[in-house]
RNA sequence: GGUCUAGUAGCUCAGCUGGAUAGAGCAACGGCCUUCUAAGCCGUAGGUCUCAGGUUCGAAUCCUGACUAGAUCACCA
């Protein structure tokens, strides 16, 4: 749209002062509000080619253009930036292109991106942080499947490790054979009951070895259930078949329990990896890369890359008991993945404490494969924490992704009830709005802040429901549905394009300015892996329209090729809502 | 201490690669339902954009340096 402008510009500075365009960068904006204009030009760049002052170029070039552009009715010049209105026939032809087959066909399957978020480890159940991290990881999946690449969603369930082995041990001391079915919890629940159950005892045991005299590190290191743990450990990689039973049926809990969590979270994925497969890889990869002198062995035999040159540190590969790290586990998953799918990019959504390992992480795998330096990228988000501080699921101080989720729809259904505009409807009808609407309002919740910023979120300040949230799109959504159907009823026949004879207000005009900008945004939220944007862009799109329709009836208007306008209008705005907010994983009702 | 990130209204946040008088929501106060859904609309009030320099026609935005907060720098993941 603008780029009409933009051409327009060069065209004039060229003309005018004989310039050579090909370089010159024009920036064109919209118009600020209480300023005549739909796209204003910032001139100040082109003085030096004018040899004028800013203001006396705005004029030659406002003028070139309006003589010889026609879907340009006018132009003005205040403080030397340049300001022009678009005729009504050219943003009535807007409107209509934009219901036309825009399907950007030629852009498909561009690239292949693979998303690995959400990555939890099953010994305990997801928390708020969770749910930012599946949230974030899933909409930038959907923004970048929309903007044309292949997009392969991946999960690497950390099913291992020492953290489960504390599960397990607390649930054979004290569980007496405690199963989900028996207890009537949840299997994520459940594990992570003895999760904390170890993490109390140990903490006990800490405290008394400090009270007979040892250091709290050697405290940590010395307590008995912690040895225990390490003892298990040390029998689930020797596969100790009764030690793998067990880690078996308490993951197998567990991912029962994830698995009503993601569905209930609407999110799922292409590929699930488990630690337990991948952990041992990567070894391979660095004895390899020990001979192509990329690492070194020290002389206890363990394996390190020195990456000061680089300005990070020494990190440890292999321990010197020929064991591997995380790091290692990490390189060999990368690398399987890269030869297995040739993505041009594997993007890592996880935690901001993590950005050192992904730094090195990237630097280690560029060196294995140059060709491979662009592939590792790590969208690395703020963490969530409460007004205390950090959530600590070791002492249960955490805000459970169930619960929390309960709770939302608890209030939703108070809310629609109080309002009883879905009474008629079907009780599981009435029942899935109300989760549409709950779900709505916590994903719109996170997902409009900047993902690298930290949230702080106060459990006793409850998530709005008015104002800029889920639901207010939401409702907008149902309301020009509503209006649809009721031109239906009215049996006005609605021709799905507008006349460009048709009247339009300013308000039509911002409107159709903003729907037009959605594509781009689309492809600009997908560069910056940054899914708030959509968020901000909806809530002011949903804005302008309430503003709208306050102001303008739609289904009063007596004039036909105006009322084929507005409803043309809705429609779209509808369209463009329930589209983005499918980009932020969030459901839009037609009735709430 | 090194590195990274953030600091905008009482609170939660927008503000794109520098552009005109810094915008929303919540909370407060005042209006608007015989009119397409009031989860809405309009208005009032609320700001030294952490501070100090610099770059330039022009800085919340870019650079440098302070200050504050957080993260990270393990033979943990």
């Amino acid at each position: 749209m603008e780029i009409n402008i933009k051409k327009y510009i060069k065209e004039a500075l060229n003309s005018l002062y004989s310039v050579d365009t090909t370089n010159i960068d024009v920036a064109v904006e919209k118009t600020k509000e209480g300023i005549n204009g739909d796209f204003t030009v910032v001139v100040f760049a082109f003085s030096k080619f004018s040899k004028k002052s800013p203001a006396d170029t705005a004029k030659d070039l406002g003028a070139f253009i309006k003589q010889k552009y026609d879907d340009v009715s006018s132009y003005n010049v205040i403080n030397g930036f340049l300001n022009f209105r678009m005729t009504n026939e050219y943003w009535i032809d807007r409107l209509n292109s934009l219901n036309l087959n825009n399907k950007k066909s030629e852009e498909f399957d561009k690239e292949t991106i693979m998303v690995e978020f959400s990555s939890p480890n099953t010994n305990k159940p997801l928390h708020l942080g969770h749910i930012r991290n599946n949230i974030l990881g899933d909409s930038v999946s959907r923004i970048l499947k929309a903007s044309g690449n292949h997009v392969i969603k991946t999960n690497l369930i950390n099913d291992r490790g020492i953290h489960i082995c504390k599960s397990m041990l607390a649930w054979m001391k004290w569980g007496n054979g405690e199963t989900p079915e028996t207890s009537g919890k949840k299997g994520d629940k459940l594990v992570g009951d003895y999760y904390v159950k170890f993490e109390a005892e140990y903490k006990k045991q800490i405290e008394e070895l400090i009270k007979a005299g040892q250091t709290e590190t050697q405290a940590k290191a010395n307590a008995e259930i912690i040895l225990e743990a390490h003892e298990i450990l040390r029998k689930w990689e020797n596969g100790d078949e009764e030690i793998r039973k067990t880690w078996r049926m308490m993951n197998s809990w567990v991912y029962k329990g994830f698995e009503q969590t993601y569905s209930d979270l609407g999110i799922s994925f292409d590929k699930v990896y488990y630690e337990s497969n991948t952990y041992l890889l990567g070894k391979d990869i660095v004895k390899q890369g020990l001979e192509n002198e990329i690492f070194v062995r020290d002389e206890d035999s363990s394996v390190w890359i020195d990456l000061t040159d680089e300005g990070l540190d020494r990190k440890i590969l292999l321990r010197s008991d020929g064991t591997t790290v995380y790091m290692t586990q990490d390189i060999g998953t990368a690398i399987k993945r890269i030869e297995e799918f040739n993505p041009s990019k594997i993007i890592y959504v996880v935690g901001n404490e993590q950005d050192y390992h992904f730094a090195v992480l990237k630097k280690i795998i560029s060196k294995i494969n140059k060709s491979y330096s662009d592939v590792i990228e790590h969208l690395s988000y703020g963490m969530v924490e409460l007004p205390e501080g950090k959530m600590k699921s070791r002492e249960g101080k955490v805000v459970d992704a169930d619960d929390l989720m309960s709770d939302m729809i608890e209030t939703a259904r108070n809310i629609s009830n109080e309002a009883g505009k879905i009474h008629d409807l079907e009780d599981d009808e009435k029942e899935k709005i109300i989760r549409m609407i709950a779900l709505g309002a916590l994903k719109y919740f996170i997902i409009k802040v900047d993902p690298k910023k930290q949230i702080i979120f106060n459990p006793k300040e409850s998530i709005d429901f008015n104002g800029n949230t889920g639901p207010f799109i939401q409702y907008t959504h149902a309301r020009i549905k509503s209006i649809l159907r009721n031109a239906e009823k009215m049996n006005i026949k609605f021709h799905g394009k507008a006349s460009e004879e048709a009247d339009i207000v300013d308000l039509e005009i911002e409107l159709i300015s903003h729907l037009c900008t959605f594509e781009k945004l689309i492809q600009e939220s997908a560069n910056r892996l940054d899914p708030s944007l959509i968020a901000n862009y909806t809530y002011a799109l949903t804005k302008l329209f309430n503003q709208y329709y306050h102001e303008h009836s739609i289904l009063k208007e007596t004039e036909s090729k105006t009322l084929q306008l507005r409803l043309l209008l809705a429609q779209t705005v509808a369209q463009t809502i329930k589209s983005a907010m499918d980009l932020l994983g969030i459901e839009v009702p037609e009735i709430m």
